[in-house]
Formats: C-alpha cells, structure tokens, sequence
DNA sequence: TTGACAAGCCTCGACAATCTAGGTATTATA
DNA sequence: TATAATACCTAGATTGTCGAGGCTTGTCAA
C-alpha cells in the first residue's frame, strides 16, 4: 500500500522525531532516512518539514545541538533530547495511545472502556 | 486527558466519519453527537469541519443526502453511504491500520515486521 | 405571547502543519 | 571534470481544522 497520506502524519511527527531521538543523539539527514526505513516508506518526513520541527524543539528546550565532525570529515549537525524533550515525548506518546485506542474503537463500533 | 490535539485527528476525520455512516444514515448534527459520546469527549469534531467534509464526500459520490422530517417536525438531512464510500472506507482504513502500527514500532524502537 | 435556548444546517476568514521547490556547500564517483 | 549524493536551510503555496458568526425551526418557561 505505502502511503498513508501526509494528513495522518500530521500531528505525529514531533512525536516520531522525539522517539528516533530518545535511542540516540541523531542528525537531520539521518532522521528521514531512518524514518523512512523503519517505516517500509510509510513514512518519507520531507526536508522542509523536519528542519522547522528541530528548530522549533530547540527553540522551546526539548532539543539540544551540536556540530560534530563525520568520519567523512564533514560536519553535521546532531541533536540530542533534553530532560524536557523526554517529558514532552511523554506527552505526546500518552496522546498517540489514547487517540490511536479511540479511532480503533470507533471503527470497531464499540465504545472504548470508559476507564 | 482528554483533549488529543487536532492535528493528531486531520487526516482521520474522513474515516471516521464513513465509519459511523457505515453502521447506517445519520445527519450531520448526530455524528458529531456521537463521535464525542463514543470517544468520551477525546474527539469534538467541529461543524466547521463536518459540513464542508460531508460535502465533498457528496460531490465525490462516497454519500448520499436526502431530507427526512424527524418525529419532532423538524426537517433533517440524513446522508447515507455508496458502494463508492464503502470501498473509500476500506481504503482508509487500511490506510489507517498500516499507519498505527508503524508508529506503534517505532515508538516502541523495533522496526515493522515487513510482511 | 414573548423571549431564550436547543436543534440543525451553513460559510467565511484565521491559523497551523506539511509540502514544493528552490537555494547553498561539501564530498564521492564516474 | 561534471554529476550525484550528502547535508542543511527557507519562502511560499496548499490543505485541513477551527472560531465565530448567520439563519431557521421547535420547545419551554415566564
């Protein structure tokens, strides 16, 4: 199938970088690609997406980066989760699991558990 | 917790709209009733939002409108779902699965079984 | 009977998020 | 040497939702 339109996406991409985040201090370029791979091209988070994302987490203390030379010898531009950044991915994951539960429930037709 | 951001819901809203007239005719006014009922408040789809989907489904052939007077005298527009809806339906939710499970993997850092 | 409120449908403008499509610079490759 | 891949960035267009309003009909209380 692999598509699943850029609408569903919408809403779950700060939470998908905080995640690919949480493993391990990571780069830009780098992120899409591992989206992109670990999703069987589910996902393919564009460049002017993804920039302004990472630029506004450090903007608000989620993120922190740092310019770190490649084996290549060029220079790249890695990120690395804060403290903060781990709450917010708290967050945002308590979010994606009630909000995932209840569309699953509505398509099942039944009522999610009122717990 | 109860509130699940609204950028989260874009790009579902579609599906779950053809979901509740999949279970039968409804009037706009009734699904948004419902939709925050069976969600327990996690889903307050606007007017603002339905109607214009709700005519586009129809523009698009997915429904069917046609006016009913309610037991109270009151005439309601009742939309009910095609066999093209139907199929939409299944591709959405196809769409949907695949897309929750891959979060659900990345989140949970393993990669998808790649069936 | 009159006024307020709920039911029920609709639309317009603002806002937020993504994408498109460009730009720049460096390194690898043919 | 030229082209592609790596790596970062941004401005503008597009798209979806929402807020706030308008309109009509029916209900209920004062």
């Amino acid at each position: 199938m692999k598509k699943a339109d850029k609408n569903l996406l919408s809403g779950s991409t700060t939470l998908l970088v905080l995640s690919l985040l949480s493993a391990g201090d990571k780069y830009g370029y780098e992120m899409i690609a591992e989206l992109e791979a670990r999703s069987d091209h589910t996902f393919t988070l564009k460049e002017g997406t993804l920039y302004p994302i990472l630029h506004t987490l450090e903007r608000d203390g989620a993120v922190k980066s740092y310019e770190k030379e490649a084996p290549t010898g060029r220079v790249r531009k890695y990120y690395h989760i804060t403290k903060r950044g781990l709450r917010l991915l708290d967050e945002k994951k308590e979010e994606w699991v009630e909000f995932s539960q209840t569309v699953n429930a509505i398509l099942a037709g039944t009522t999610p558990a009122l717990a």
